[in-house]
DNA sequence: CGGAATCCAGGCAGATACTG
DNA sequence: CAGTATCTGCCTGGATTCCG
């Protein structure tokens, strides 16, 4: 297996005088292995395509530009691992194999719009933020280059 | 810059026939790559515990179990860069500087926490789908050896 | 068509050492 | 204390090949 069970749960918080943080002290860093795994590089995509509606292999990847049916593949036998995909085949030559979304991978669906939405929203003034940023930065080198 | 500006807007969704998934093809990846960045591996971590109160670089670090000096200082870097985390440094011997989440950062802990609660509500039902599937794997397994 | 297995390069991150 | 610089190892993910 590739990456299946991570290793290390080593990026837990520490509770010491930081008591709280509930939800990643507590669970053994369960939330952020999953965290983790839906917010990869291709994941969201997939789940963003599939909750329009049931898509086969080759469709999605077709759909998804850039992706290499090794990732593909990958990333659907998690997602079907985790209960968020559900795989179909169709004992039919050529082989057809259905990919569609789990009532559960509905709802994370939802709940992930809700961060795609912040981000648009935000999108400029992060843009805003970067360059000036960057603009600081090039004037403290002129600065450095000075002296 | 070790990343700065990602070379590829290599995962855009493909339109063709697929009309909408309208956040990823019309920004120009823009918000993949914001998704790519808040979604990293130490990013919540620390939006989280700014969240509850201004923090020192070295308090960071004691609080984020696991987190090399190295990451702590390109995450924070990043953050920054972003807008979503403030720097502040107090001109004294020795140094101080203190690291706040902006307004904007704010948002987003609010928004990402949705997803969080999302995970917590979900965690449960996504490690029976693993043992699950895990199961179910072992059970072809021992067919296979079987022939 | 829908994958699994193998091989391999490039980038990401850890350890260490050094600065202001 | 709060970083930066360099070096290196490892893992992720791409290309290719093969199978049912």
């Amino acid at each position: 297996m590739e990456e299946g069970t991570s290793k290390s749960p080593g990026y837990c918080l520490d509770t010491e005088d930081y008591d709280v943080l509930q939800w990643d002290v507590r669970e053994g860093c369960e939330v952020r292995q999953i965290l983790d795994r839906i917010a990869d590089k291709w994941s969201l995509l997939v789940i963003a395509l599939l909750d329009r509606r049931t898509l086969r292999f080759t469709e999605l990847r077709r759909a998804i530009d850039g992706i290499s049916q090794r990732m593909l593949s990958v990333t659907l036998r998690q997602l079907e691992r985790d209960g968020l995909v559900l795989r179909t085949v169709h004992p039919v030559v050529p082989p057809r194999v259905d990919y569609a979304l789990t009532p559960l991978g509905s709802t994370l669906h939802a709940t992930i719009q809700a961060l795609v939405d912040w981000t648009e929203g935000s999108q400029h003034e992060i843009a805003a933020a970067r360059a000036e940023y960057d603009r600081r930065r090039a004037e403290e080198a002129v600065l450095d280059e000075a002296n």
